[in-house]
DNA sequence: CGCCCACTTGAACGTGTTCAAACGTCGTGG
DNA sequence: CCACGACGTTTGAACACGTTCAAGTGGGCG
């Protein structure tokens, strides 16, 4: 009993449970798994494009995000990770970095070796098939960033990542009422969304405008989560988040 | 060895041998996969957003596109695939379709049933472990989209699509020379990299006029490798299509 | 106290859009 | 064989969304 208890603490056992039920033997594998941890300030680059990691980290508190540069200096950020994510799973198969991983705010990870999560894989193909079904999430909301950078205005293109956010970080309890926590500037959402770091700013005076956010501080509070919803025509589908009702 | 000699025609065997070197087991696993055969036209849709796939299919002649539908209609392409791609393998975790998948000209396509796949992921780990790897391209691919649209400008946007699918296209032995079949509309173009389609055509009579590519009747030729591949900035790293050289 | 960094504002500018029309080619049917 | 329609491509001109440049504001921290 104890033992289940402190698996589900866990953030690893509570993520690849959400995703696929596990059973003790499962839950004690991955509750096992050898983890390296460390703190790292804001900026930190964690890997970088070119690197052969042979390892991954698991974000235990704070945030992080991917990015790619380009040769003029120009930075495209590709996603943002929450607590309970594995920002640099694709790095298990994928043995060199084609972009790079920092710290958005101050973070503690968990550095997982390669070679243990492919032993544990091995001996439980389950686990494998969830943290394959992970790293097929993380395609999907790439997929919906396309959408958004292609096809989406700017201000209903910041309402859906905020929406997006929103949802996973109440995924993993860290929404208070209808507020979050969220450390990211005006400067680095206008890389995630391809745009200008001033039209950044006029267009979430817009939303603030229409009652539909409030953003200061890093805190993000939803006023209208309907409205923003609507505004940002977000579907949570891609998300992925209720295995259950998939068949 | 005639056996061997079978296996390396079929598709799926030459596309994950490229992935990872397989024995001659795993080669007839793969051969004496059931799939049926299907013509589809220009344009069908193959699996629709909402939709609960059963199977997945095999490209083995002609071109299919994801995309995306937005509220007003517009539309956003995800991603391009050419002969030997299962542009539908993420169907295997991922059990709502969050996209659609249809015919970019007349297709040849083998469906596979999952449970299928599943039986042969579990009777070969190495060849689950393929897959997974082939799904993890895929994302690679879209993290360069995302680049491309939200920072590069147009006619270097373009051009770095170009880069792509000629590699891609050349790697299934598609080029001849430095020509190959290629065909997509510019309201194509217009929708998979977040323009207009009077821009594309815009963007592409500069190429044309830099003498970088010639561009008709469905026939890419790329006349200066060197010098699109460098003003596109194109580092093929992001396709991952050297597996030895990754250690 | 002073500096750094994020945010904010204004104004000129530019890349890419929209709208509208014409051109060319191909396949179909009279 | 030619007329026709559908579709993809091309062109022009006005427009707009978002950028760039520049300056100033405000808060947190050493």
């Amino acid at each position: 009993m104890e033992h289940s208890a402190d698996a589900k603490d866990h953030p690893l056992v509570r993520r690849l449970d959400s995703i696929m039920a596990l059973n003790p033997d499962e839950r004690d594998g991955l509750r096992t798994l050898p983890m390296m941890v460390r703190h790292l300030a804001r900026g930190q680059d964690i890997v970088r494009e070119g690197d052969h990691p042979q390892q991954c980290c698991l974000v235990l508190e704070g945030f992080t995000f991917r990015y790619k540069l380009l040769g003029d200096g120009l930075r495209q950020i590709l996603s943002f990770h929450v607590p309970g994510d594995v920002p640099d799973l694709q790095s298990l198969h994928l043995h060199t970095m084609d972009h790079s991983l920092a710290a958005l705010s101050p973070v503690k990870l968990g550095f997982i070796r390669h070679s243990d999560v492919h032993e544990l894989n091995r001996r439980f193909p389950r686990i494998a098939s969830a943290f394959w079904r992970d790293t097929l999430i993380d395609a999907a909301v790439f997929r919906e960033w396309l959408v958004g950078i292609g096809r989406r205005p700017a201000a209903n293109r910041i309402a859906h990542l905020l929406c997006e956010l929103y949802v996973r970080l109440d995924a993993v309890g860290l929404v208070r009422g209808s507020s979050v926590s969220l450390p990211i500037t005006q400067n680095e959402f206008a890389d995630a969304l391809g745009l200008s770091t001033v039209h950044i700013n006029r267009s979430l005076q817009i939303l603030r405008a229409e009652n539909l956010i409030s953003l200061q501080a890093g805190t993000l509070v939803v006023e209208n989560w309907d409205e923003l919803s609507a505004f940002a025509e977000f579907d949570p589908t891609y998300l992925h988040m209720n295995p259950t009702a998939e068949p």
